[in-house]
DNA sequence: AATGAATGAGTCTTCATTCAT
DNA sequence: AATGAATGAAGACTCATTCAT
């Protein structure tokens, strides 16, 4: 066994427990017998459990920023649409292919520890600070409308978070990248132009 | 101390420390010490900690249920949108209220019992129903546009839950009934309208 | 309800628990439950758990005792046989009536407490002592062989005992007095001719 | 420390404890104090208490069964009356040396646990049936007087053991192997031939 | 006499972590 | 590098007993 090859094979059983049963209904002893290594040898990678679930939290959000890139406006080759639309699919991709990690990142990692309770939270809040940028911008170049723009944010961010959700519990499916497409798609839609038909109001 | 008494007295400050610091942080021990009452005695009120939890949990969506009216669309005195904001300013009335309890609304009880995620699950997924029969009413009377219900519904789920983690971490307050009105008007008109100008879309 | 009804109640009670689950596995719970009494109430008429046990036991003993009429050589109305046949059957008897006592007396209060043990222990000596001076008389008058007293005293005991034995787990039963007063002359010839036929020994 | 090694200590902390104290007055603490183990140690060999003593009860029952052999009459080297005192003699011999588990033997686990109370029901009705079977035997050959033969096996088995029960509580010692013996063939002349005198009955 | 809410010492059990081999 | 026996702090839960009403 490669070096380095034992410590993955620790955080990939590890992650599937997590995602299945929740940090607290995982023991070492779980993940031990799991990844068929001997107790000691746990401790030679990682310093304690609390580590291990941190370096899977790090790792996962590292993957997911590295997912999104700043939507840019003059780009000849995609619309800026093509562009959001591609951030999301990317995000979505990722979290389906890992949904033992999804699990970890909706669930966060409450009342477990304040540090990585905090990297989620900073994680969120960069998300939300892009999002709110973006239609300040949008404001300013006559786009957007008057929204309050965090609250906006907020709104999108939830419905992702939302939808993410539903992948966990099976009521819901993305199963190829062109669903996962047109699921980003009518996200955006959603937000674009909102429910009502042209020239409606809810009375 | 009245009859009933220390059982509420139990109750508040379980949840207290549940919102606090999560299901598995919290010790019974921790409980009858914030409480101020014998060991023995919270075993005299509920048989163990999990249906202490379940009990905190039963009520809200109780109250939470209670909450929501179903929106009549020929009622004289109020119109159907001033029947979804009441709708919404009662729900966030209600968690503002009750910080602790919507933690562990939002949290979930994920990984804790079967028992208790279902009946979460089962609450998300009624409110869930509802958003998608009205989208759904909406298209048929030809007031909604041809929006995937389902998907709209979940953002709209998820815009809402959002704004309320948002609450949680005081980045975000909302102190008066009058914001929290305001707050709802908001979420109602990013999914009525969408977030562009008339004419816009996004290139 | 008439004074020192309440305190026969509950020893009943408690005798037929304490009989039918032993000691430990009786909770004051249980006998107060079963006897529709308050949990203070018990503590008006007993000490504690402990002393009611003892209370049953010193009955239990006090009425055993009353049952063992010392065998009279010259009674012109019974024989000694008769007389120890009456003996024996006035004790299975009273045993056959209350086999939850029965249960109590059998099982002993091993590792219960030093007292009621010794209580018990007591008792079984006397027994012993007086089977073993009859045997002294019955060998100094010419009746009774060279056989060790002592130890022919604990043969007759256990005997007994184990016949006791049988009828609590329902193997063996004795559901009238004839059957009972066959019983007890059965043990009685086993120990006085034993089991061979005259002129015969185990090769 | 070899491996195994904690194990049979902790046995045999349990064993002296189980008979001095009684189970119920045997804690874990108890145990793991005197056979100074850690708590947790306990668990890494047993998975209860219960589970414990239940290893006790099996190990006994094991070896008193292997010290009883079939008496064989046709045997040239042993007399069927030598084979039968070996057989009571090896059974007083093991006892003798492991007076904690006479103790566990004598009590039996009465209230503790059903599987357990069946075993050494088992265990007793086993006996009793080859006790009965050899009487029966007998009275087809002629040798054995027309006893209930139930009821004259539960007289030895009691007889048997109410002398073990006296060895508990040192009324009654049996040092030697020779004293031992003695005591075997004691028993069996009783049953054999009766107290009585020949030619003389209880009057 | 009777009640039953309250108590808290004591029990079993789990599990993350250590360390000698 | 790897092992796994050993640890003990900490947690949930029980139940005999008390005492104010």
């Amino acid at each position: 066994m490669k070096p380095g090859e034992r410590r993955t094979q620790l955080l990939e059983h590890a992650a599937r427990l997590f995602g299945d049963r929740g940090y607290y209904n995982t023991s070492i002893s779980d993940i031990i017998a799991s990844a068929d290594v001997a107790r000691g040898t746990f401790y030679l990678y990682f310093a304690n459990k609390r580590k291990l679930f941190e370096e899977l939290v790090d790792s996962l959000l590292l993957r997911l920023t590295s997912c999104i890139e700043t939507v840019v406006v003059d780009d000849t080759a995609r619309s800026p649409r093509e562009q959001l639309v591609d951030n999301l699919v990317r995000v979505f991709v990722l979290l389906c292919e890992e949904r033992h990690m999804l699990s970890i990142l909706l669930r966060g990692a409450v009342g477990l520890d304040q540090e990585i309770d905090d990297k989620l939270q900073d994680f969120y809040r960069e998300i939300l600070e892009a999002i709110e940028s973006s239609l300040v911008l949008g404001q300013q170049m006559g786009l957007v409308r008057a929204v309050a723009p965090r609250l906006t944010a907020m709104a999108v961010l939830g419905a992702v978070k939302e939808t993410l959700h539903a992948l966990l519990h099976t009521e819901y499916s993305l199963d190829s990248e062109k669903e996962i497409r047109q699921h980003a798609q009518g996200i955006l839609e959603i937000f674009s132009k909102g429910v009502l038909q042209d020239g409606v109001s809810i009375p």
